[in-house]
DNA sequence: TTAAGTATGTGACGCCGTTCACAAACTCAG
DNA sequence: CTGAGTTTGTGAACGGCGTCACATACTTAA
């Protein structure tokens, strides 16, 4: 049944963040006991038109039956293991102010298996803390505590002035994905993903939408 | 010189997500005392092409004198005024939990002359504490307290379960741009805009791009 | 077994955003 | 004034991504 094509092709990143969408749907589809979901209904739930739901999921291989539709259960650990969501992931924040302090705290990433192992800051302070659990260590010694605690996924929540810093150590420690959410334009050797969340570009889009109406 | 264009014709959204970048670069260099800049400085600055910061400044008219480049002032003023960020704008947050509250206290929104002058929660055992300045009333007040402090866009960051109930509400009280943190699907009218911050999918999508290289 | 109903997977198409390349326009030195 | 250098603004070409439509394949009922 599923037939789980080599993913070395060009994959659009929207096609990425929306298997990210379907992911969610399936769980709460699963923890309901639904059997079989069709492109139809995934698109309601996940608000994208049925073909493109459907085109999303062949970039990947024939997960589906025709006059049935999709295992909850097939679909979901196929997405899983597409987005590699099918084991573990190790996460350490840079940075515990306001903004590093709430996201160690969300909720939603535990759901994914996602863990947080270790956070580091720069005051002095604040070292030796414990936020949500996770123990506060010094930005100096990133390099070796990033190898110790096996962190492959890095969250960046300092000022603007450092982002750029952190992001060469981080860099130098072999990290190779890093979520961004200071507002400044970082540069990365091309090995290395760097996602930006930039909530003044957000407020800023919405801002002009009701400006221009 | 600044010959503003209607805005009416379809602008591709990115090119004002990039807009946004811009007006924050611009911002930089003039505190800095630059007079112009080229299109080509824009673009290391900012990370996108040359071509493409020109492309995007022409949907809007023609900013630049050729041979010299663009008014750092004149370019930031414009940028502002296409993005609605000429005058102040009254925010308002829902679920003052470690996101909110997180939110609430974020700097890199004042500087753009956004103000956050309201918040709600559904827990009784918030109301009437202030966060970061800001008071937080209940929820059932929404509708006359967001009239009342002119409030246009407003920020949802409340468990995914309650995220529909309030964003019907806010449409209810006639806000047409909300910005959306909750991990869930959010239906609204044509005439309302959302905007999500998916941190789960963001995650994902880096924890994708890990795993097949 | 057959026919009607359902749902996937995908070739073809079209649109929209980005890049390219260059003419037009400005500056400045001599 | 003239020519060399710089930079914008934009038509045109390109490429990528979403949509459409349909052949294929499965289910169910009779």
């Amino acid at each position: 049944m599923a037939k789980p094509r080599s993913a070395d092709s060009n994959i659009p990143p929207s096609t990425i963040r929306r298997l990210s969408t379907y992911l969610r749907m399936l769980d709460i589809e699963a923890a309901q006991g639904t059997a079989d979901i069709s492109s139809a209904r995934l698109s309601r739930l996940s608000g994208f038109s049925a073909p493109q739901v459907r085109r999303d999921l062949a970039y990947f291989g024939s997960f589906g039956k025709r006059g049935v539709g999709y295992s909850v259960k097939g679909l979901r650990d196929a997405i899983g293991s597409i987005l590699g969501m099918d084991r573990p992931m190790n996460l350490a924040m840079v940075g515990v102010g306001n903004l590093g302090m709430a996201l160690l705290a969300y909720r939603g990433f535990s759901r994914q298996d996602l863990h947080f192992v270790v956070a580091f800051d720069a005051d002095a302070r604040k070292i030796g803390s414990t936020v949500a659990g996770v123990q506060v260590e010094p930005v100096g010694e990133m390099g070796r505590l990033l190898r110790e605690h096996d962190v492959r996924l890095v969250i960046i929540a300092v000022p603007a002035t450092q982002a750029q810093d952190v992001l060469d150590d981080l860099v130098g420690a072999g990290i190779k994905a890093i979520l961004n959410f200071a507002p400044q334009v970082l540069e990365a050797p091309d090995d290395v993903m760097v996602s930006n969340v930039d909530l003044a570009v957000e407020v800023e889009y919405l801002s002009y939408s009701l400006a221009n109406r």
